[in-house]
DNA sequence: TTAGGTGCAAATTCTTTGCACCCTG
DNA sequence: CAGGGTGCAAAGAATTTGCACCTAA
């Protein structure tokens, strides 16, 4: 697993120079929430990160995982899966069609695309399961908050700006 | 808006289709929560649902909405944005990458395929907003639920059969 | 040294559940 | 009329916050 490794190694070293240079301090606790996202490959939960870090460090508490899961995410050092910080949305489209979603306000709207109705799968996706469908997801801004222009920066520079 | 006034008029009779062979009572409520869903395009989360709702049947609570809703899902007449009952997760994959999702346990894996690197995204979308990534969900059953086979069925189907 | 970071515990917020009455089929 | 469905209130879960002590820079 050396291309693995060196993968983990990069993301480290990453995050360590976003840190310094964001002027946000480099704790144990920090190093070892980043390490246990960035070396397990399923995409945990804060919880299940909790437990993984308590193996090597103890003390660690709930709500300290919690802060620097959000504070990585404000530095763009991990993103999360679905929408962020938002409750579970619905859906009573039930037609093939894709999502347009705003990265600032979470805006979702659908958008068709007889294109997309049949993309080519790599052969890596075989051993993890069968592929019912295929649901494309375009990030972005929405016009809303692009008239809102450099309003504000992330919430990471703000704190720093103090 | 005759294209989607009929639109919508066909989700809601495949809704009572859907209630009347799967042994569900048609209640009011359960009509304009459906009808809630199916008429707005911004993917509701359950509070405002449940605003909405209430302008037309001002006694609806939020834990009928919460209840109905769940069980639209078990029913397959709707679906959730994002992982559904489940918490957040996180990922440190910021690599351009897409996920293969289990619609049974929740399992997400990347994957990578350079034909998804730029997918041609349809014009309709302009208005939308400025797309600046695509990222593709391959949502269907994973190696290990597959082994499990058909050991259970839709939670509704469960229910009805008491 | 010192401002930011952490742990603890309490507070919030979101969602679910128990129960008695109500309404659909 | 019977059994599922609903509203209410209270419980639970997940996540956040205030505060005093701690530690990286």
């Amino acid at each position: 697993m050396k291309h693995e490794d060196r993968e983990i190694d990069g993301r480290m070293a990453h995050f360590e120079e976003v840190c310094r240079t964001e002027g946000v301090k480099l704790t144990h606790q920090r190093m070892e929430v980043f390490r246990e996202v960035a070396v397990r490959g399923d995409h945990p939960d804060a919880e299940s990160i909790y437990e993984g870090v308590r193996q090597r460090v103890p003390t660690m508490s709930l709500d300290t995982v919690y802060r620097t899961l959000w504070l990585l995410s404000d530095l763009g050092l991990i993103t999360t899966l679905g929408p962020s910080r938002e409750r579970t949305r619905f859906d009573a489209n039930l037609q093939p069609h894709h999502h347009f979603v705003c990265v600032r306000c979470g805006l979702t709207r659908d958008f068709h695309s007889d294109a997309f109705g049949d993309l080519k799968l790599p052969k890596s996706i075989e051993s993890m399961g069968r592929v019912e469908r295929t649901h494309v997801e375009a990030r972005g801004i929405c016009t809303e908050c692009a008239k809102k222009k450099t309003e504000i920066g992330t919430i990471a520079t703000k704190k720093k700006k103090k």
